[in-house]
DNA sequence: ATTATATGCAATAATTTGGTTGCATGTAAA
DNA sequence: TTTACATGCAACCAAATTATTGCATATAAT
């Protein structure tokens, strides 16, 4: 869960995954050339982004080609937006009472 | 969204959150008497979880007390997870593809 | 066989991040 | 009005992150 937060809280990256969602199984080569920094700059970024399982790769010849994995994605909406969701309301209103004591000075 | 996701991706910033879940609303100090650094630590990780909107700060006194907001979590669904279903099957079958021409070397 | 293309590996440098410590300030209690 | 408590501010340090560069290797094309 680590990795995979720390790998989307890069706008590099999420930059990746954002052309790979327009293009699916594109080449390194192919996004290098769509980005301003450096090829390794490029495939550090595309590393950390398969450490936490969002892309998966497949080799075709000398190439290496780039594809989407929603699968980690679908975890965060269990572990997190799930529980949000859970305790949002009761989250709120706890809130709400305890603006409305430090406004009225009880 | 790129406040957001870097304040959720440090585990202590996350145990913050989840210690929040479990009771909502504490003080500065007593979040701190669960975490085993220092109390600036914990301060800066509090402000990053402020500057992305995870939680909302109400003095009352010289009490500092912190409560969950739900609302940013939601835009990561949105922004997202919806953005990944979407493209969930798509991207599953091309995968599939390409796996399936790589191993049958066509 | 030679050349061009696509990518990997390793050393390095700059920046950001996470943490500590010491001192200052504001609020409540004795 | 002292004293204790809750927190803020700022300087500083170590470690992790991001990016660059130069060279090496493997595959494809001529």
């Amino acid at each position: 869960m680590d990795k995979l937060f720390k790998a989307l809280a890069d706008g590099t990256r999420r930059e990746l995954l954002d052309q790979l969602f327009a293009n699916n199984g594109q080449s390194l080569g192919e996004l290098c050339k769509q980005m301003t920094m450096s090829r390794q700059a490029v495939t550090k970024h595309l590393l950390l982004l398969e450490e936490a399982n969002l892309v998966t790769i497949v080799w075709q010849g000398r190439e290496k080609l780039h594809y989407l994995n929603p699968v980690p994605i679908a975890e965060i909406y269990e572990r997190w937006i799930g529980k949000f969701e859970r305790h949002r309301i009761e989250a709120l209103n706890t809130l709400k009472q305890a603006l409305e004591e430090d406004t009225n000075h009880e």
